[in-house]
RNA sequence: GGGCCUAUAGCUCAGCUCGGUUAGAGCGCUUCCCUGAUAAGGAAGAGGUCGAUGGUUCAAGUCCAUCUAGGCCCA
C-alpha cells in the first residue's frame, strides 16, 4: 500500500498547497515567485509565509541572539523591565520574543528580581482562607560554617513539594529556622579565638563568650540566606524561627516541664568518653576525630570462685584496661553462653565454651559445662583489695557479652564502662570511682595512690603477676579514643547527668513509627526502627555554655528537692521579681536564685545546658513560641502535625528521632507524617567533600556557571536521591543541555514562528482536538499520561520518576513531535501552533517545581503576554489536571511503532550507504502491528526516511520474503516448563516459512530430533521476515523494514534537486544572510545534475526563497561533487 | 563489633518488585547521516566475567545464602 502517489509525493515534499495559506499571504508569495523560471508548475505558485516579518536568523556568532537585540539579552535585566506586560488596551495579544540562546544563570538573576519585585513568594502564601493546609516543617540547619552542596540537596526536596501542593491550591507555610546552639558553634567559636578548652572559655567570660557564639550564628545565617535564595528555595526568611530566642527558649522549657511533670526527666550517672586533662566529656563529634592506634597490655587475670559447684576454680577474665580492676565489682556472662571447666591436665580455668581453644590453646580439653545463666551470682575472689566495694563480686548475666574476643567472662567496672554501668545497676551493685577528675588515683589508695590511669597499668599487671593470679599478659594493638586537642588517652567516666526516660514510652514511638510513612521504605524498620528497638534513655544534659539552659533549680540544702521552671513568668513568680526581660542563657540565668516560703535553703540552677537535637526536636511548637505567646496555640493546633518533613539520612538519629520523641513525649503524637530521608552528596571522586581533600564544590559557584534550575534538576532527578550521588560539572552540563535547553528551544522555537505567523492562541480560530494532524492528537493524548505520571510521582515524593518522565517528555516534543511538524509551523499551522503551545502551557507548570527559574521566564513570555486572565506566575497558576477527552486509546503504541520502522529505515539507508537526500522508490515493512499504521502515520514515515511508498512485506508475496523463526521463552516456559528448551530447538529447526503459514491460521506443530512433536501457538514463536536480494534490511524485536535500493533516473534526479538545496542554503547561512532574505541565484551544471535543476529548479527556488533562479555562467560557491557552481546574492 | 545502603560499559546511571535466551541509556571515542529552532538529532562501531563464590530453576544481572570492597549511622 502506497502512502501517496508517486506525482504528488515528488513534489509535495517541497510544495505546500494553497489552502493553507492566508489570502493575503497568497498574494505576497505569489510576486515572490515571478522571476521564477519557467519550470513551475501549478503546485510550486505557493507563497512563502515568509512574507511577514521573521526575526532575524542566527549569525555565525553563537552569542547573537534571536529576536531581541544585543542590549535586550537576558543577562541585561535592566533593559528588559521585569514587570512589563504586553497585550494592554487595544494592543494585540503576542508572544514575547524568546531568544534562540539564553544565559540561563543571567535569566534566573532575572527571575529572582522579578520574584522580589512582585512579592511572588508572600503572594503564593496568600491563598483563600479556607484552601486545605499542607504543613511542611523546616528542619534547621546548624548556621555553624558556609553552606556546602550538600545543603542545597535537601533544600532542594523541600521546595519541590511545598511548590506541587500549592499549586495544586493548597496553603501551605514555609517558615525558616535556624538552629543556633551547640558544639559546633562553640568549638567554631574557640578555633576563631584561639582557644583549647573549657578553661579558657571560663576564663574569657561566659557572657563574652556567648555574645561570640551568637555573632558567628548571625554571621552564617545571612550566607546561608544568600545561597538559600540563590537556589529558588522558597521559605520565609524574613521572619525565621532561631532556637536562640526567648521565646524558643520559654517554648523548650514548657516542654521540659511537661516532661518532668511525668515524671520522665531525671538525673543519672552517665558514663562518656572523657577528657582528664581537659576536664570535660567529649561529644560523639569529637570522639570520632581522636582515635588513635595504641599498643595496651592484653592481660588474662585469673578470678577464683568461692561459692557455687565450681568452687575453687579460676573465672578467667580478659581486659585491655588493667587499671580498671582496681575497681572490678562483678563478672558478666551471657546467659545463654555455654562456659566450661577447661584443663590441660595441671590447671584449670573457666572459659566460654566456643573460645576455649582460642583463649587457651590447642592442649586443653572440656572437664565440666554449664550454661551462663547457672552461673548467676557465684561469688568470686577479686584481683585488687585496694578500694572498698561491699556487697559485690559475684557472677551477673549481660546480654552485650560476646563470644568473639577474651574469654566470654568480662570484668564489670561500672564508673568505666555504659554496659557496665547498665548492668551493675540492674544487680543494686555500688558504682565505686577510685580516680579523680584529673585522670589520677586517689591519692590514699595503696599501690597506685596518685598515679595517672594509664600508667597505674604496669604496677597492676606486676603485682598480679607476682601473686599468680596473671594467667597470660600479650601486647594488643587496637585504635583507642584520644582527645583530639590534646592526645590524652580518654577514660569512659561515671559523671551525674540529666536523662529523658525514652524508653519508658518506646512502645508509644514504636506505634508512632508504624504510623509513618518513610521514603525510601527500608528505613522504617531498618536505621530508623531498628534504633527505636534499641531505644535508650536520652541523654540530655551537656557540660558547656551555648545552649538552652536546663531549667532545673535544685535546694541547695536538700539536692532532692528540684523545680523545672517552664517560663520566665514561672521564674518571676518564684523569684518575686520580674525576669520577663531577661537572657535566658548563661550566665545570667545562673544568677537567678530564689527561696520557698517554709523550706531552707536555696534554689540554685543546675549547670547545666541541654542537648542542642531537643532544641530543633521542638521546633513544631517553639517556632510559634507556644504555649506562651499570644496566637501562638492556634498557630500550632492548625499546623501539627505536619505532612512533610525531609532531611539526609544522617538525620535519621538526629532530628527525625529528636521530633518524633518530644513530638510523643509531650502530645502522645510524632510531628510529621511523610519523611523524605536523602543520601549524601559526594564529590565527583566518590568520597565525602573535605577540604583536607581540595574536592570541595561549593554551591554558589556551581549555580553561578551551571544555574540552580541544572542544580536542582541534578539534586532532584539524577540518580536515586536515597542513594549517595556524585556531582560534578559533567552532570550539570549534561542536565543544561539535554533538559533545559531542549525545553528551551522548543519555547524559542514555537514563539520564533508564532511571531513570525502573527499568530496568537487567544484571537486564532483553533480546530477542535479532534481534527487536528495525527501528531496533534499524539502530543495531547501524551501530554495527558505526562500529566497523570508527573502528579502521582510527586505525590509519592518521588522526584527521580518525575524528572524521568518529564525528560523523556521534552524529548520526544522536540525531537519527534517538532522535528516532524517543522512544515506545519513554517506555515502558519493555527492547529500545530495551538497544540505546541497548550502542551508548553502544561509541560511549564509540571515542570514548575522542579526548575522553579526557567519555567518563569517561559510562562511569563508565552503564557502571561497572550492569556488575559493567566496568574501572573507559574507558581501561582494551577496544577495541570488529566483531560479524559484529549487520550486517544492506542495512538501511543502506533506512533511508537513509526518512530521504530523510522529508526530501522534510518538504519537500513546506512548499511545500504544510501543518504537520506537520496529518495527511495519504496520500503516494505514487516510488523504484526502494520496494518494499525494508519495512513497519516506512513506519510509521516514516508517523508522522515524520503520513501516514496510503503508496503507490507506480508503483501510483497513469498518469494521475496525469509522467514525465521525463534521460540519466545517467556511463553514458552510457562506452558513447557523443563521442555521449554527442547521445544525451542525444535521451532528453531522448523521450516519457518511453513510455521509463519500454520501460525497464522491458529497452532501449527514442530517435531523434535527424537520424534516427540508439540503443539505451538502464534504467541510462543517470534517469526521475523526478511526480504531476498537487492533490498536492504534491518530487522529487531520481530520487525523489519526493507528498502528498495533500484534508483531509476527520476529518482536520482529527484535525489540531486535535494542535494543542490542543500548547496545553496549552506550558501545562504555561508554568507549570512537572513532566513528571510530574498536571493537573486544563478547556477551552473552539466549532465544528469543540469537535467535535475531545470526539472525541479521552482521547488527548488520556492526552498530557498530565490526570487530569480537562472541558468548561467559559474559562480562563487562550488560542489565538485555535484557538479554545481551557484552565486546568489540578496535580491 | 552491630545495622542499613551501594557494587551493571572508560565515566554517570537505568534494569532487579514480577527470572525468559542479543543487558540498556547518557557522556566520551571512531565512522557515517540529517539539519535555516536547537549548545541539537539519527545510524553503525569499539567498549560488559552485571563485585566474588555457591545454591534454587528448563532458564539468574534479577530469587536465596555466604563472602569481598566502598559508603553511612551507631558501638
Amino acid at each position: 500500500m502506497s502512502c501517496r502517489s508517486l506525482a504528488e509525493s515528488t513534489s509535495s515534499a517541497l510544495s505546500r498547497t494553497r489552502s493553507e495559506m492566508s489570502s493575503s499571504r497568497t498574494a505576497a508569495a505569489s510576486a515572490s515567485v515571478q522571476g521564477v523560471s519557467s519550470a513551475r508548475t501549478a503546485n510550486v505558485v505557493l507563497g512563502m509565509p515568509g512574507t511577514v516579518d521573521r526575526p532575524r536568523g542566527r549569525c555565525k556568532s553563537p552569542h547573537r541572539r534571536i529576536g531581541r537585540v544585543s542590549q535586550d539579552a537576558p543577562n541585561a535585566p535592566a533593559a528588559q523591565p521585569a514587570t512589563a506586560l504586553s497585550g494592554t488596551a487595544g494592543e494585540p495579544l503576542r508572544y514575547r520574543p524568546v531568544p534562540a540562546h539564553v544565559d540561563l544563570p543571567a535569566m534566573e538573576r532575572e527571575i529572582l528580581d522579578l520574584w522580589s519585585e512582585r512579592g511572588t513568594f508572600a503572594a503564593s502564601l496568600d491563598t483563600p482562607a479556607d484552601a486545605p493546609r499542607w504543613t511542611f516543617y523546616e528542619g534547621p540547619p546548624t548556621a555553624n560554617g558556609v553552606p556546602g552542596t550538600h545543603h542545597v540537596e535537601a533544600r532542594v526536596f523541600k521546595d519541590v513539594f511545598p511548590r506541587f501542593k500549592t499549586m495544586q491550591g493548597y496553603h501551605v507555610e514555609r517558615k525558616a529556622g535556624w538552629d543556633c546552639h551547640g558544639l559546633p558553634v562553640e568549638i567554631a567559636v574557640e578555633k576563631e579565638l584561639g582557644f583549647n578548652g573549657k578553661p579558657d572559655i571560663e576564663a574569657y567570660g561566659i557572657a563574652e563568650f556567648n555574645a561570640k557564639c551568637r555573632e558567628s550564628v548571625l554571621r552564617n545565617v545571612d550566607v546561608f540566606e544568600d545561597m538559600t535564595e540563590r537556589m529558588g528555595y522558597w521559605t520565609d526568611m524574613a521572619h525565621p524561627y532561631r532556637t536562640m530566642d526567648a521565646s524558643y527558649v520559654e517554648s523548650v522549657w514548657w516542654a521540659l516541664s511537661q516532661i518532668h511533670g511525668k515524671g520522665l526527666l531525671v538525673e543519672d550517672y552517665r558514663v562518656a568518653p572523657y577528657c582528664p586533662r581537659c576536664g570535660t566529656t567529649l561529644s560523639d563529634h569529637e570522639l570520632a576525630q581522636g582515635y588513635e592506634t595504641v599498643v595496651d597490655p592484653s592481660v588474662y587475670v585469673r578470678f577464683p570462685l568461692t561459692s557455687g559447684p565450681w568452687e575453687g576454680t579460676d573465672l578467667l577474665v580478659w581486659t585491655t584496661t588493667p587499671w580498671t580492676l582496681v575497681s572490678n565489682t562483678a563478672v558478666a556472662v551471657h546467659p545463654d553462653v555455654a562456659y566450661v571447666v577447661a584443663s590441660n591436665g595441671a590447671d584449670r580455668v573457666v572459659v566460654a565454651e566456643p573460645l576455649v581453644a582460642t583463649a587457651l590453646g590447642e592442649d586443653w580439653k572440656v572437664v565440666e559445662t554449664v550454661t551462663g545463666r547457672d552461673m548467676e551470682r557465684w561469688t568470686y575472689r577479686r584481683p585488687f583489695d585496694l578500694v572498698e566495694i561491699p556487697d559485690a563480686h559475684f557472677v551477673v548475666l549481660g546480654d552485650y557479652v560476646t563470644t568473639d574476643d577474651g574469654t566470654g567472662l568480662v570484668h564489670q567496672s561500672p564508673a568505666f564502662g555504659a554496659d557496665d554501668m547498665a548492668v551493675c545497676k540492674a544487680y543494686g551493685l555500688p558504682v565505686v570511682n577510685p580516680i579523680t577528675t584529673d585522670g589520677h588515683f586517689e591519692a590514699d589508695v595503696d599501690l597506685v595512690g596518685g598515679a595517672f590511669f594509664k600508667e597505674a597499668d604496669p604496677t597492676l599487671v606486676a603485682d598480679l603477676d607476682a601473686r599468680g593470679l596473671l594467667f597470660r599478659k600479650l601486647d594488643y594493638e587496637h585504635s583507642y579514643p584520644h582527645c583530639w586537642r590534646c592526645h590524652t588517652p580518654l577514660m569512659y567516666f561515671a559523671l551525674p547527668a540529666w536523662y529523658i526516660r525514652t524508653t519508658a514510652r518506646k512502645d508509644e514511638l514504636l506505634a508512632q513509627n508504624e504510623q509513618t510513612n518513610w521514603y525510601p521504605e527500608t528505613i522504617k524498620h531498618g536505621r530508623y526502627g531498628d534504633w527505636l528497638e534499641n531505644n535508650i534513655d536520652w541523654s540530655l544534659s551537656r557540660n558547656r555554655f551555648w545552649g538552652t539552659p536546663l531549667p532545673i533549680w535544685r535546694n541547695d540544702a536538700d539536692p532532692s528537692k528540684v523545680v523545672c521552671v517552664e517560663s520566665l513568668a514561672h521564674l518571676s513568680e518564684l523569684t518575686g521579681t520580674d525576669q520577663s526581660g531577661l537572657d535566658p542563657h548563661r550566665p545570667f540565668i545562673d544568677d537567678v536564685t530564689f527561696t520557698v516560703e517554709g523550706e531552707p535553703g536555696t534554689y540554685r540552677r543546675v549547670p547545666e545546658v541541654i542537648d542542642a537535637w531537643f532544641d530543633s526536636g521542638s521546633m513544631p511548637f517553639a517556632q510559634w513560641g507556644y504555649p506562651h505567646v499570644e496566637g501562638s496555640k492556634e498557630k500550632f493546633e492548625r499546623a501539627y502535625p505536619a505532612q512533610y518533613i525531609c532531611e539526609a539520612i544522617d538525620q535519621t538519629r538526629g532530628w527525625f528521632y529528636s521530633l518524633m520523641a518530644v513530638g510523643t513525649l509531650v502530645f502522645d503524637e510524632s510531628s510529621y507524617e511523610n519523611v523524605v530521608c536523602l543520601g549524601h552528596i559526594l564529590a565527583e571522586d566518590g568520597r565525602k567533600m573535605s577540604k583536607h581533600l581540595g574536592n570541595i564544590l561549593l554551591p554558589m559557584p556551581l549555580m553561578d556557571e551551571h544555574g540552580a534550575d541544572a542544580l536542582r534538576w541534578f539534586m532532584a532527578a539524577s540518580g536515586s536521591p536515597w542513594s549517595a550521588r556524585r556531582i560534578g560539572h559533567n552532570a550539570l552540563t549534561e542536565i543544561v543541555r539535554k533538559v533545559l535547553l531542549t525545553y528551551w528551544n522548543t519555547v524559542a522555537f514555537h514563539v520564533l514562528y508564532a511571531r513570525a505567523a502573527d499568530w496568537s492562541p487567544a484571537e486564532s480560530t483553533v480546530p477542535p482536538p479532534a481534527e487536528r494532524a495525527v501528531l496533534d492528537r499524539w502530543l495531547l493524548s501524551k501530554t495527558q499520561d505526562l500529566v497523570r505520571e508527573v502528579t502521582a510521582a510527586l505525590e509519592d515524593f518521588d522526584t527521580q520518576r518525575a524528572g524521568a518522565v518529564l525528560a523523556t517528555f521534552v524529548d520526544e516534543l522536540s525531537n519527534w513531535y517538532v522535528r516532524r511538524s517543522r512544515k506545519r509551523f513554517w506555515r502558519g499551522d493555527a492547529a500545530a501552533l495551538a497544540t505546541l503551545h497548550e502542551v508548553l502551557d502544561v509541560v511549564t507548570r509540571l515542570m514548575a517545581p522542579l526548575v522553579p527559574f526557567v519555567t518563569e521566564r517561559v510562562w511569563q513570555d508565552v503564557i502571561v503576554p497572550v492569556t488575559p486572565d493567566a496568574a501572573s506566575s507559574v507558581h501561582l497558576a494551577t496544577w495541570p489536571e488529566v483531560d479524559e477527552s484529549l487520550l486517544v486509546e492506542g495512538l501511543a503504541q502506533r506512533v511508537s511503532l513509526a518512530r521504530r520502522v523510522t529508526e530501522l529505515g534510518r538504519a537500513a539507508r546506512a548499511e545500504a550507504k544510501v543518504r537520506t537526500r537520496q529518495p527511495l522508490r519504496r520500503a516494505l515493512i514487516g510488523s504484526a502491528h502494520y496494518d494499525n499504521l494508519g495512513d497519516a502515520l506512513r506519510a509521516e514515515v514516508c517523508e522522515e526516511l524520503n520513501i516514496l511508498e510503503l508496503g507490507s512485506l506480508a503483501d510483497a508475496g513469498a518469494d521475496l520474503v525469509e522467514y525465521s523463526a525463534k521460540a519466545n521463552f517467556r511463553q514458552l516456559g510457562k506452558r513447557h516448563g523443563k521442555q521449554t528448551p527442547v521445544v525451542a530447538q525444535a521451532i528453531a529447526a522448523a521450516h519457518a516459512a511453513d510455521l509463519a503459514t500454520q501460525l497464522e491460521s491458529g497452532t501449527a506443530t514442530v517435531t523434535g530430533d527424537g520424534g516427540a512433536s508439540w503443539q505451538v501457538e502464534a504467541d510462543d514463536v517470534i517469526i521475523t521476515e526478511r526480504p531476498r536480494e537487492g533490498w536492504s534490511v534491518v530487522n529487531e524485536q520481530g520487525e523489519t523494514v526493507a528498502l528498495d535500493l533500484a534508483i531509476d533516473d527520476e529518482l536520482r534526479r529527484a535525489g540531486l534537486a535535494r542535494e543542490a538545496v542543500r548547496v545553496i542554503q549552506e550558501a545562504r547561512k555561508a554568507a549570512g544572510l537572513e532566513i528571510t532574505d530574498r536571493i537573486v541565484l544563478t547556477w551552473a551544471a552539466e549532465g544528469e545534475t543540469a537535467d535535475a535543476l531545470r526539472e525541479h529548479g521552482a521547488s527548488i527556488a520556492d526552498e530557498v526563497l530565490a526570487v530569480s533562479f537562472e541558468a548561467g555562467s559559474g559562480g562563487d560557491v562550488r560542489d565538485e561533487d555535484l557538479g554545481l557552481a551557484v552565486s546568489l546574492s540578496k535580491a
